[in-house]
DNA sequence: GTGAAAGCGCTAACAT
DNA sequence: ATGTTAGCGCTTTCAC
């Protein structure tokens, strides 16, 4: 059923129909009767415009596009639901692409994107490499970055101050009274996991504590390596006190690691990870984390994003958002022991 | 650009290059050679046919619809992932829509994908009432309910065996001497819920325990009120030594409540909770879980839903596929104290 | 106030 | 081996 045969069925040409369907029958001065008509009889036949038909003669599909490297990462999943949540009350509808992790997924995703006419896209790169975003850079597709950015790409970009973040951690710590502070980080050729390298660093470089190659460990997001390089970490002769990890993922792993290793927190170690989660509080004892305002960074992607797509949109709107990270404070954390 | 002016530009028509686009040249027997021209300048031009007029010329989007409640819960995003990873594999790509726990947001997520005529539509509802479905059944657009299903509405069905799983758990705590056990419940509307408590009063009543109401609590989906009941429950005069907490919300509420009341796990309190998670091993001390087979269930879901689409695909395919639940003891269950 | 006709970009039936 | 034509369902210009 649609809305040609609709019309005929009622007698009436299918521009009629149209105009009312839209919701623009006033606009075209179309009887008030006329309307009540179509509007009625759509209804009990359930008949509804074919978006596809549509968006195909207006070259517009009020879509949106959003590729995020794993879906099953807490982090993305809460990403996700904001720019869902946020789209909707705007009128779009979301397409949703999990890269899992691959720059040539990530490259799939965007052709299929592409192809399907999306309005606009807000990509969270894998990372690393860009070079399979140029042919979406180059279709002047209205973009936006968020969480990893390749600040090179010149786009909209929204992110967390993960350096602030990082360094407010080692601050803490610092004050603690550690000395010898380890960092988990994830993959090294993520912007984000390079911003809060930066962050770690300048936090021991302000208290006048030497960075130290062996403390840098880690390299991937995924729990089980993080669980080895912790696990390393935690052999070295002088070992750390403290340890940032870098994700609610690497903390998982370098959980597992230090009780593996049968220490306790935060006698033996203190620990601070990226991400809030629901579970923090309940595990003994509670960690403290540095929570990211997901929600906003979702939230704020949409609007730059929908920003660029308005008719009148300059096209150089390529400022970088930085929402600030909060450092929630919970009991694995504590004074540096004498050792 | 796109295929036409890709025909004009090579001096061609539009249907050898629809045809060899379509990578059906040889079938057509369309000379080699322009085979490769067409190919070769399309890649440069980087011309795709447009997915859009592609799909109303077709009718058919090659596209599955997913309709899940809450994307935030870890469940729910093992299953959106498992189900695009299957999907993708078959050549469909998926729209994903979050319908936020309402029935309401589910029939507008519903109408939106039928509006843009996917092919198929896998949905996990919010249970409660289905009248809001019935359009969808109407409409005859091939559907496979997952996790909660309504079984009046006799489509194919994917779930997990919640009635064994949670009967295998009670028989687990009877086994180490458990006789006043407590279940904590989501939503009673829910099938999920539904069957789970049934395999609860299936393993309470093998055991010749008799079901007490009082044992039986929660209602929502949420944190913040499953810890409310946990706490109530643990206030009742013979409270109960073990809980069945029905989901991972539900267990992290519980767990906050049991630490509030300051009681041991499991020398208080015995706890065995649905959906094994990444931080279950890392609780002190860790948890027992019934862990889904979420990925298969994502996996069969899509097949059974293609199975429906293929052409020569018989109407009649409303079987309920049911797959079996794992439960992975751990230290947060033990055998019941003197009280 | 309403209708007829053209066209969005594609593919398939029917030519040759 | 390739081209011509019609039409998927919609919106919009132009006409009355």
């Amino acid at each position: 059923m649609n809305l040609k045969s609709l019309a005929q069925h009622l007698g009436i040409s299918a521009s009629t129909v149209s105009r009312v369907m839209a919701g623009r029958g006033d606009e075209f001065r179309i009887a008030k009767e006329t309307q009540k008509h179509i509007l009625d009889e759509a209804a009990t036949m359930g008949v509804r415009p074919d978006e596809l038909a549509r968006s195909l003669r207006l070259q517009s599909t009020r879509t949106l596009g959003l590729v995020i490297p794993d879906i099953s990462n807490p982090f993305f999943a809460a990403l996700a639901r904001a720019v869902e949540r946020r789209a909707r009350a705007l009128g779009y509808t979301v397409l949703l692409a999990d890269s899992q992790e691959s720059s040539e997924v990530e490259a799939e995703c965007i052709r299929m994107l592409l192809d399907r006419r999306i309005d606009g896209l807000i990509l969270a790169p894998v990372g690393g490499d860009s070079a399979h975003l140029r042919p979406l850079i180059d279709s002047r597709l209205p973009l936006t970055q968020v969480d990893r950015v390749f600040a090179a790409l010149k786009t909209a970009a929204v992110v967390a101050d993960n350096f602030a973040g990082a360094r407010e951690a080692v601050r803490r710590l610092v004050k603690l009274g550690h000395k010898r502070i380890a960092c988990l980080q994830g993959r090294e050729d993520s912007s984000v996991i390079a911003e809060r390298v930066r962050g770690y660093r300048a936090g021991l470089s302000e208290a006048g504590l030497r960075f130290e190659k062996k403390f840098l460990a880690g390299g991937e997001h995924s729990i089980a390596i993080a669980r080895e390089h912790t696990l390393k970490l935690l052999e070295t002769r002088s070992r750390p006190t403290a340890i940032l990890a870098l994700s609610n993922q690497l903390a998982l792993g370098a959980l597992e690691a230090v009780r593996e290793r049968g220490l306790v927190i935060p006698d033996d170690l203190s620990l601070i990870a990226f991400d809030e989660q629901p579970w923090a509080s309940l595990l003994s004892p509670p960690l403290t984390t540095l929570a990211q305002p997901v929600e906003d960074m979702g939230t704020v992607a949409v609007d730059r994003l929908c920003a660029q797509i308005k008719p009148g949109a300059k096209a150089s709107r390529k400022a970088l958002t930085k929402l600030p990270v909060r450092l929630i404070e919970r009991a694995s954390i504590g004074p540096r022991k004498k050792d």
